[in-house]
DNA sequence: CGTCTATTTGAATGTACTCAAAAGCGGTGG
DNA sequence: CCACCGCTTTTGAGTACATTCAAATAGACG
């Protein structure tokens, strides 16, 4: 159990004291999934915001047809969730799961506001985190609006390089928004 | 110049005293903007988070091959920027302009970051602005990414009942991302 | 080794786009 | 007040990008 890479994290964008640390750490929850584990289903209340310290895990939903569509990837240092679900404190539409074995620290929304109150700094952390994170759906957004597949993929290769090694495919085709076959096609340039 | 709307909005997550109420209200700023009219071009840097108190501003991208991709509609009581511009302080990707005569209050990021640090109750207000922002996008992903044309289109008009009375067909064709020739038919029926 | 899942390949299909042109609608100026 | 201009919406035909379904092949894992 070991807090470094989150603490770490916390430490980019706020300071805090010894007894500040401690009491953070007090809060904070440990979780080992293995590989194909569910954090998170779909109808679940989101307990509060999930730190990976090891392994990836991913986020998707799950359309009628029984399709999955990846909404994120979250490698060592990455923040994942079901935001709607965690916000209103509702059933929510987000599967979470891990993708190899993993080990992931999480906080009880119920803690979480109470830290908030303790020690209003993590509101500073929070709000930066939520606000990289819009930027990072704004960017998305874009893509996908107004790109071929092609082209999302080779941004998404550029954007992370270390990722697309340790994904299958499958994966990749999902977050990009096409379907297996056709980044298959793809990349073997079968498309004619 | 009335911030009625703006702190009401404010009151809604955090309860200002008097004194922190008028020093909030020093550092904004108004603009007016007729029908058309950008509050912000691609290759600007945004200048900091704006608010809609009267008319209707959107937000959208340019592709290469010049068509239009609106990521947001903001109307009277919401918030519109382009996020990934404002955070790194870099020119931006996005496009924001009135789709009728407005009224945008708006403050710098440079003011808002003083803010944070005299108020820091700020700190929650946009923690939680941006954790709400963060639900939608994953939402409107989903959908995206999950559903087809039509029904990302009613979808919308289940959600913002009001806006889409106001908005050219043009608009809300971009916003679920289709052409407004395939939006016509879906609505006509004439797609076969 | 066998089983399960991921990837590849192919053919048929479908959803949505492009381009072009006509029709509708709203605002503005003469 | 109405005619005209510019923009939006509609309609149609042809096309392209991506999907579905099926089956073969390849990899991973116990």
């Amino acid at each position: 159990m070991n807090h470094d890479l989150l603490l770490a994290n916390v430490a980019k964008h706020i300071t805090l004291t010894d007894e500040e640390k401690a009491y953070f750490i007090s809060l904070l929850n440990v979780k080992k999934l293995r590989k194909k584990q569910y954090l998170n289903q779909e109808g679940d209340i989101a307990k509060g915001p999930s730190f990976v310290n090891s392994g990836i895990l991913r986020s998707y939903s799950l359309d009628k047809n029984g399709y999955e569509h990846v909404i994120q990837f979250a490698p060592p240092g990455w923040w994942i969730g079901d935001m709607a679900s965690m916000i209103k404190q509702e059933p929510g539409k987000l599967y979470v799961d891990a993708l190899e074995d993993s080990e992931v620290i999480w906080i009880w929304k119920a803690d979480l506001d109470k830290l908030f109150v303790e020690v209003p700094k993590f509101e500073r952390f929070f709000r930066i985190l939520a606000e990289n994170s819009v930027a990072t759906y704004q960017s998305r957004l874009v893509n996908y609006l107004s790109l071929p597949a092609i082209e999302r993929y080779a941004g998404f290769c550029k954007q992370y390089p270390s990722l697309i090694q340790k994904l299958p495919q499958k994966q990749v085709a999902s977050y990009i928004g096409v379907t297996p076959e056709f980044l298959s096609k793809m990349l073997n340039n079968t498309v004619i």
